[in-house]
RNA sequence: GGGGCGUUCGUCUAGUGGUCAGGACAUUCGUCUUUCUAACGGAGAACACGGGUUCGAAUCCCGUACGCCCUACCA
């Protein structure tokens, strides 16, 4: 809450995959520190150890390398730092803030459960809360958080608002549980102060837990982060995006073929806007962003959306950028690497590829006749374009070809001219030139696919076609 | 049970007391074309509901409904 500069955090835990919403969250933080020439950390909340691996760290790494997320400095492990955090609970203890508690699961579950069958409050009071040290029993004991139970505290949210809580609804947390490890609720407030964290941007899931961290911050006169709860991100139908919507991990998505600049944008403008504008670059995204523009409520997920700014990014992706990531994008499928004369084809054609692909299936769909090799297989349309009548004129229409100059003017002009002679539309030898050159009745253009294969490689396919 | 948050076209959203409620995706119709998941043009489509406040409300207040989140010795 002072002019320090800024300090943002992505903290996923490593028990699944980078969830797409998490990469959200992390682009929301990313966005922020970058656009103020501030700091974006990561932190791993490996604290659950039952459920975190080390494979998926790496899954979550490479998700964020994947999105272009780069964060400053090495990947902090929440793990690593438990003698700190419990160090701080000690210090709670010492100052009265915090107190030794004796009650077992058992008892909790005990008296939560009769609770829920008599519909009140599930809200556990621990009869230690006032119990002097020298009446202790030399049992196993947890640290709970003396939390206050009169008034009410206001916590400003930079999405939120002010969001005001009465104090008797907060529970005396656990910080240390009965084992002496620290608990996920004490780590992050004390990782987050001792990383100098300014700006906490995460999901709205986490809004009641801001009022109980807040309490550890009061009780260690910690600075407090500027708060800004975004809201989740939901499945088509409503429900919190999940497994069964399709792909929830970023991986997914970078196998489905979804450039990661497009993908960027659109996770940004979903939940977040600036005016009508829709499609921008990096640059626009950071300088623009900030959390006035940050919506309320929970935003579905709308792949055909999310298709159609992927192709404006990739129409304008420049051509080296876009072929690295095309290799990258079918490395992930796990597809045959591209050879030498293929990325080089697919390097020659881009220009006319980009324009008509969304995402990178259609754009190696579209490729298709670069990637060929002679004899051009045709599929069942295409082989219907390549009747007797139509081969005869392809076969009269080579010899031109042969004398002609690579242009796309003069082969406009030369195909255009047989057609004419035939008293034909250029549409009607445009479907047998196309059978011919890439086997498929849907490619780009017949004149860019002469001039990307080249004058030779043409003309034998033709010859192929028309013999 | 308690608490918090939310609700503008199908979807993402603009909008902060006076707008024919705008844009985008999707849908649909059409044009063009050399195919198309391309391009271009047109159309339909929304302020959850009920009360207030006000000359005037999508915008402010109250209530209702619905949805979501939290309510762990998980994170």
């Amino acid at each position: 809450m002072s002019d320090r500069p800024v300090v943002t955090r992505f903290a996923p835990s490593p028990t699944g995959a980078l969830h797409i919403g998490s990469a959200r969250t992390a682009l929301f933080n990313w966005l922020y520190a970058r656009g103020r020439g501030g700091t974006f950390l990561l932190r791993i909340e490996d604290t659950d150890k039952a459920r975190s691996t080390s494979e998926n760290t790496q899954i979550i790494l490479d998700g964020m390398r994947w999105l272009g997320l780069d964060w400053d400095g090495e990947p902090i492990s929440q793990s690593a730092n438990a003698s700190r955090h419990v160090e701080v609970a000690q210090e709670m203890l010492a100052n009265g803030h915090a107190y030794k508690c004796f009650s077992t699961q058992d008892e909790i579950e005990a008296f939560r459960e009769t609770a829920r069958a008599a519909k009140t409050s599930t809200l556990f009071r621990s009869p230690w809360r006032d119990v002097s040290e020298d009446e202790h029993p030399d049992k196993p004991y947890v640290i709970r958080l003396k939390a206050p139970r009169e008034g009410q505290t206001t916590l400003h949210d930079e999405v939120q608002g002010d969001v005001t809580w009465a104090n008797d609804q907060l529970d005396d947390m656990v910080l240390v549980r009965s084992d002496g490890s620290p608990v996920y609720m004490l780590a992050v407030v004390v990782d987050d102060h001792d990383m100098g964290v300014t700006h906490v941007i995460r999901g709205d899931d986490h809004l009641a837990n801001a009022f109980r961290q807040n309490l550890i911050y009061d009780a260690m006169r910690w600075e407090k982060p500027t708060l800004a709860h975004i809201p989740l991100i939901f499945g088509p139908d409503g429900k919190k995006l999940s497994k069964r919507h399709g792909a929830t991990g970023a991986a997914e998505y970078q196998a489905m073929g979804y450039p990661a600049a497009g993908m960027r944008n659109y996770l940004t403008r979903l939940g977040w806007s600036h005016g009508d504008d829709e499609f921008f670059t990096d640059e626009q995204a950071r300088d623009w962003f900030d959390f006035d523009g940050i919506g309320k409520s929970p935003a579905r997920f709308d792949f055909k959306k999310l298709e159609n700014i992927c192709g404006q990014h990739i129409a304008v992706i420049d051509d080296a950028a876009l072929l690295k990531e095309l290799v990258e994008y079918l490395q992930a499928t796990g597809a045959e690497p591209l050879t030498t004369d293929q990325s080089d084809g697919i390097l020659r054609g881009l220009y006319c590829l980009k324009e008509r692909s969304k995402i990178f299936p259609q754009l190696i769909e579209k490729a298709h006749f670069i990637l060929i090799n002679r004899p051009v297989e045709l599929d069942e349309k295409a082989a219907a374009h390549l009747t007797n009548v139509s081969r005869s004129i392809l076969a009269e229409l080579t010899p031109h070809l042969q004398n002609a100059s690579w242009t796309r003017s003069t082969l406009e002009g030369v195909v255009a001219s047989v057609a004419e002679a035939h008293d034909m539309k250029l549409g009607k030898l445009a479907g047998p030139l196309r059978a011919a050159l890439a086997g498929r009745s849907v490619t780009p253009s017949v004149f860019d696919m002469m001039l990307v294969l080249g004058q030779d490689e043409t003309i034998a396919r033709l010859k192929d076609a028309s013999d």
